[in-house]
DNA sequence: TAGCCGGGCTAAGCCGATTTAGCACCCGTC
DNA sequence: GACGGGTGCTAAATCGGCTTAGCCCGGCTA
């Protein structure tokens, strides 16, 4: 520990040259500025021996830049599904030669200031703002200050010029019916909203959209939802109940959508309990696609969100907005960028007998 | 976008004052310098009309400090446990001043060094090098140059110096054994290794002390383990496959330790295809509290592995490490932290019948 | 022999802060 | 009226790198 960083000084020193010589041989611009080969090979050679590094604070210092991003969140830790959209902005940041700071804020506007402000004052040069589950937002002030992106969320003022990485849904909606509906399936039910158009958990903007893709989807072959299930919480409990009661009210041969692989779990539950099978007795769709859907009996059929792909658009976006410099603004030209939603068929989904 | 950051300079000409005045009056040294409170009066208005805040940049390329740690670890995405680890270690340095950029290497030795080298270069006043299961380590070169610490990792070489914090196995281990002692049962089970003490996955510190500590707290009631089932994998397949043979040979009345709760989850299903009940027919104790563990009908008994906690202690010590300002090196007395696993009493355990 | 050109390198300023050393002024004193 | 001692503020150096402008020297031309 202490031993203290070499800089371009030490080096410069140790080849005899100034330190102007050693940043323009070490910078790859020697040639260009007609440093002799003989000093350039001194210069390279004693910053190899010392093993130097530049200190990119510094660099920024004097330019402006930190190569460094905000990746500033409402909650990390709650759901298992969020560490692969950071992760897929890890890995596309530091492709790019980004660090990323990260921040979690529980969901209070206060420390979210505290946070952006603290990333503004180290200086980063984006920000991106994501959220756990989809849905629309207000923007904190100061992200003028450098590019920003939203990720998994929507502007609440739409009139931003914020662009905005979110899941399609809407398309993943209308798969789900349709896969049902391709299966021969006329009894469908929905567990967590429906069945009418509104019935669905405030601020959700995954909620919405399923459900708009579902009932589309049913309309055109002439269906209506059999029933719905509004339900505010989508936790395994919730599945449960619903799917008992429908069990008790409809019978076997229903064909179930669950607006989350946690209510499915409830379902799986309820059906087992009831001495039907999956999906024999019923089949069930679900979206989200968490580790729970592989570790079903049997594998729950499920739309992934793409959490991966979602967080490595945001930060690639971001990134080129960045690289544009602030020079042109209008590099970012559609505000609204929607990811697919992958079907992951794993047997929960049977032809109707 | 684009609209440059205010500073200190134009604070100064604001107030109508040198850059030395404006930074003695905001940092609180004006009284002790002799500004007058006329002109501290200025300063302090011009900086809260402009709204200035200071470039931290700046300031750590001055004094050598940045107000940023590195976390690096092996995965984040995987396993949901790991986001609470992160969480705690953001909050912990968020509350010290600190912010943290996140690298992941997914094990790849290669990766961790790009990434510490992208950190160092960035000027971090520490590093958390975490592990996302307890595991022995090769220690990286590099981590002399600022203070370190692992997470949920012991160093492969005893002879360092860096301080490690992992949870407390050998305890929750021997808990786990009494738990199951206490509510009488004699024949108790261990799905995921022994029932030898060396039948252990390779490379896994949790394993070796849970192991250790059960049979250690049988042994003290003159006991061994009924049976074992070594598995490289703890996974639900496992579960099921080792539960199911278990059931089979030995019938209901038992009492099964399952390694972690997705080997739990598989032994579940197992019970129930058998007809049998949990905890009725069978007691299931495990460890590492995962999410899915309060979704299990019965609730899953289980030690939570604190992740939180780990979090959190490893930055207070690092920040602790920091604080001394290398000058004293010896202020890490013990090398090793452990912190206690929490017991999650759930139902899943019942008294012998 | 003066002037010009180009090769090969360096001095000095800048980025945004902190900090040390010290300047200019006023008042009182001998 | 020179000197001493506060008072109230500022110039300049520093951190580590990049970058512009320009220096010095030798050879060639007029």
């Amino acid at each position: 520990m202490g031993r203290k960083r070499v800089t371009l000084a030490d080096v410069a020193s140790a080849a005899g040259v100034s330190g102007t010589t050693a940043s323009l041989v070490l910078s790859g611009r020697g040639d260009e500025l007609r440093i002799s080969p003989t000093v350039q090979q001194r210069v390279r050679e004693a910053s190899a021996a010392l093993g130097y590094r530049p200190n990119i604070v510094s660099i920024g210092l004097r330019n402006g830049s930190s190569r460094t991003l905000g990746f500033v969140s409402d909650t990390v830790a709650t759901s298992q599904l969020a560490g692969d959209m950071i992760k897929g902005a890890l890995e596309t940041a530091r492709a790019h030669g980004f660090m990323l700071f990260i921040g979690e804020t529980e969901g209070d506007p206060e420390l979210e200031r505290q946070l952006l402000d603290a990333m503004l004052d180290r200086q980063v040069d984006g920000i991106v703002l994501a959220s756990m589950f989809t849905r629309t937002r207000p923007l904190p002030s100061g992200l003028d200050q450098v590019p920003a992106i939203l990720l998994n969320a929507l502007p609440e003022q739409r009139t931003t010029s914020i662009p905005a990485v979110i899941p399609d849904e809407l398309t993943a909606g209308r798969a789900a019916a349709q896969l049902l509906l391709d299966a021969g399936h006329r009894s469908v039910h929905l567990v967590g909203a429906g069945p009418g158009e509104h019935d669905v958990p405030p601020g959700t903007v995954a909620g919405v959209e399923r459900l708009a893709g579902i009932r589309e989807t049913l309309h055109a072959a002439g269906l209506e939802l059999a029933s719905g299930h509004l339900a505010s919480e989508w936790e395994p409990r919730v599945g449960w109940e619903a799917t008992h009661r429908l069990l008790e009210e409809w019978g076997p041969g229903q064909a179930i959508i669950t607006l989350n692989d946690r209510l499915a779990f409830g379902a799986y539950q309820a059906i087992q309990e009831a001495r039907l099978t999956v999906p024999g007795d019923v089949s069930v769709v679900s979206f989200d696609d968490a580790p729970l859907a592989q570790w079903l009996r049997p594998g729950l059929t499920t739309f992934a969100i793409p959490h991966h792909d979602l967080g490595r658009r945001a930060v690639e976006l971001l990134v080129e907005q960045i690289g544009a410099d602030g020079a042109t603004t209008g590099t970012s030209s559609e505000p609204v960028h929607r990811v697919s939603m992958p079907l992951r068929e794993r047997g929960s989904v049977a032809q109707r007998r």
